[in-house]
DNA sequence: CGATAATATAATAATAATGTGATAAATCTA
DNA sequence: TAGATTTATCACATTATTATTATATTATCG
């Protein structure tokens, strides 16, 4: 979902090395390519390329030729990585539509600082309200609940309820206080509404239904095992 | 058209001269002020300031300060300007969403280069602006909405409000969220007029109408599939 | 093990939200 | 200002959801 993906582009693999792996634990998903040409076929291959990493220094079709080459057919935002802090060469790299210019060395937490600030600027890290729970997935953003990846259609009640138990995951909770929190206060009715929900969500969730466990005498309590 | 307000926040009289006047000869409009307070002032004045230079070494009220004030209120793009080369205040600035980081002593070509990248990302330096989802497209400069290469006649309101809808693809969004974001603030009417809007759009926009998902008892989300 | 109490289930009734078309109010235009 | 267009409101039809009820099932405890 939130998986973005940044292809990094340059000739040296130790470099290509450090920047992927860091930006891998900060959960971006990295394409690699060693040179220019290589670079258009990721491109080409594949359309969702979020940002793109470019190495200035590179044999044969240099970074700014190949940041022209991109530029042909794409917007993507790119960042350039160069060895010089020539100012000619910068302002080469801001006519070309660059979003960013780093020198090396540079430290990666600069790096992701602003790739976070230019993926901000573009409105691709849309900040997701997501619980994950073993299988299950509920997006409060989109109103999408998964099992395993699979879309499954609730309700608006169900959805509450099933968000309400999954923010108090391992919380035994009481119909009483399932009530005063998922329903108006104004609701009087029965409880055991409750129970027809729950029964209803189990049985959506197909597998994960059994996270909703019965507390006997007691209410409900949500959680994995 | 292109006249484009930048304001120029620096103490140092002669350094909003040399900025000032290099922005003048690239057309574009200049305001002035000469520390943080004013710089607020002279945002509130004019709501239609396009980008704000930003000098770190202010007395009384400094760059970060002013920075954090402005954010209250605006996400106008930010340039800051400061001696420092250090790495924790670029990081800083970042996070409080600056756009760029510019370390004196720095050439006004430097300057007006990262000016355009950021106005040019920012969509303001007109450059057409198209929101494509599936067979439709809607473009924001010339007001056109087609589907499938195809016109579609749409009121001021309606193409408010689908334009709405894509900017926010793929998000629930309550009847209240698109009433306070789409109507003036001051509209205390039926929320139920979005759903004549929204059967409106439907109808006009044909096999796409199916792009806006009511979601029950929430409100409404556009999605392609 | 059987009585009892609590929960699960399924069907139905009641409710509430949305879709729709007509109409009124507001706004724009000539 | 009249006419046209846009926008908002209303009333009713339609539909999905939610609550209720009755019954079946299951767990607990003497």
């Amino acid at each position: 979902m939130n998986e973005l993906k940044i292809l990094v582009v340059d000739d040296e693999a130790r470099m290509r090395k450090i920047v992927g792996d860091f930006l891998a634990a900060k959960d971006y998903s990295v394409v690699e390519a060693s040179n220019g040409e290589e670079a258009l076929d990721r491109m080409y291959e594949d359309k969702n390329i979020d940002l793109v990493i470019l190495d200035v220094m590179m044999p044969k079709m240099d970074g700014w030729e190949t940041c022209r080459e991109i530029r042909k057919f794409s917007k993507v935002p790119i960042i350039m990585l160069t060895a010089k802090g020539d100012e000619t060469d910068e302002l080469l790299g801001y006519d070309l539509g660059i979003d960013e210019y780093i020198t090396k060395p540079f430290s990666p937490k600069i790096l992701v600082a602003r790739i976070d600030a230019i993926l901000r600027r573009t409105n691709k890290l849309n900040e997701e309200d997501v619980i994950e729970v073993g299988k299950l997935s509920i997006n409060k953003t989109s109103h999408v609940v998964t099992v395993d990846g699979q879309e499954v259609e609730l309700s608006f009640k169900e959805f509450e309820l099933l968000c309400y138990f999954a923010e108090n995951k391992g919380i035994a909770l009481s119909r009483e206080k399932i009530l005063n929190s998922v329903w108006n206060y104004d609701y009087f009715g029965d409880a055991r509404t409750i129970d027809t929900h729950v029964k209803k969500i189990r049985s959506k969730l197909g597998d994960c239904g059994e996270y909703i466990k019965t507390i006997w005498g007691m209410g409900y309590k949500f959680e994995v095992d």
